[in-house]
DNA sequence: CCAATGATTGCCT
DNA sequence: GGCAATCATTGGC
């Protein structure tokens, strides 16, 4: 499984990168226990120019820091005080662009994932929901700022295979008002851990 | 200092 | 379809 290079990280259009990510898969071996999930569904935010986006307007704060660095590191936050959101952050140090993890399909290290869940028996929330991905791969707001070249924790480059992919607008940002229209959202269709959403039914397949 | 809230989820009726 | 859970971060005082 070939790990994937800083150079992708740097890429520059964060749009392209997430609908990129779309297949590969991510790999964590958090206390020697190993999971990987293939990745199904992304979000991308625009730095500073994005309403949606926690950077938007150059604002830094302690939590936002890492999204100014370069690309390939983890952006880990807490949302509604129990789900820890997974973002990669992208682009060259000083933009800070960054695509939220929405949902992923389970490979390996399915016993980790069912004792993180405390439950016996698998079913398709696991992983489905950016909160689910963080959940089943054991990622926490403390991985926030973790290098994506590590060993323990990284993105991988799966074999050859046609997707299917289609791009919506972003779920759960109605407050960024005309960016909250882009379609800055992709997913495989059809795919069981994609969260399910109106926005599906209006979504434009992609070449 | 302190109140308000969120890139959500899952359980309830 | 409605809504409670739960807390770090944020911004206002």
């Amino acid at each position: 499984m070939q790990k994937l290079n800083k150079e992708f990280y740097l890429g520059t259009d964060v749009a392209v990168l997430a609908r990129e990510l779309l297949g590969k898969i991510v790999v964590t071996k958090f206390n020697n226990q190993y999971t990987a999930a293939r990745i199904v569904e992304t979000e991308a935010y625009a730095g500073i120019i994005d309403r949606a986006s926690h950077a938007y307007n150059s604002k830094r704060t302690n939590r936002t820091e890492i999204m100014f660095a370069e690309g390939g590191y983890a952006y880990v936050y807490l949302c509604y005080g129990i789900h820890h959101m997974f973002n990669i952050v992208t682009n060259k140090a000083g933009k800070p662009d960054a695509i939220l993890i929405r949902g992923v399909e389970p490979l390996e290290g399915g016993k980790w994932m069912l004792q993180r869940y405390k439950k016996d028996r698998f079913d398709s929330s696991i992983g489905r929901g950016p909160g689910n991905v963080g959940k089943a791969l054991g990622i926490f707001t403390a991985h926030t700022g973790t290098s994506l070249l590590s060993k323990h924790f990284f993105i991988a480059e799966d074999g050859v295979n046609h997707l299917n992919i289609m791009a919506s607008k972003r779920i759960g940002i109605d407050y960024a008002g005309a960016h909250a229209q882009w379609l800055y959202r992709f997913f495989i269709k059809n795919h069981p851990q994609v969260t399910k959403h109106p926005f599906n039914k209006s979504a434009i397949a992609m070449l």
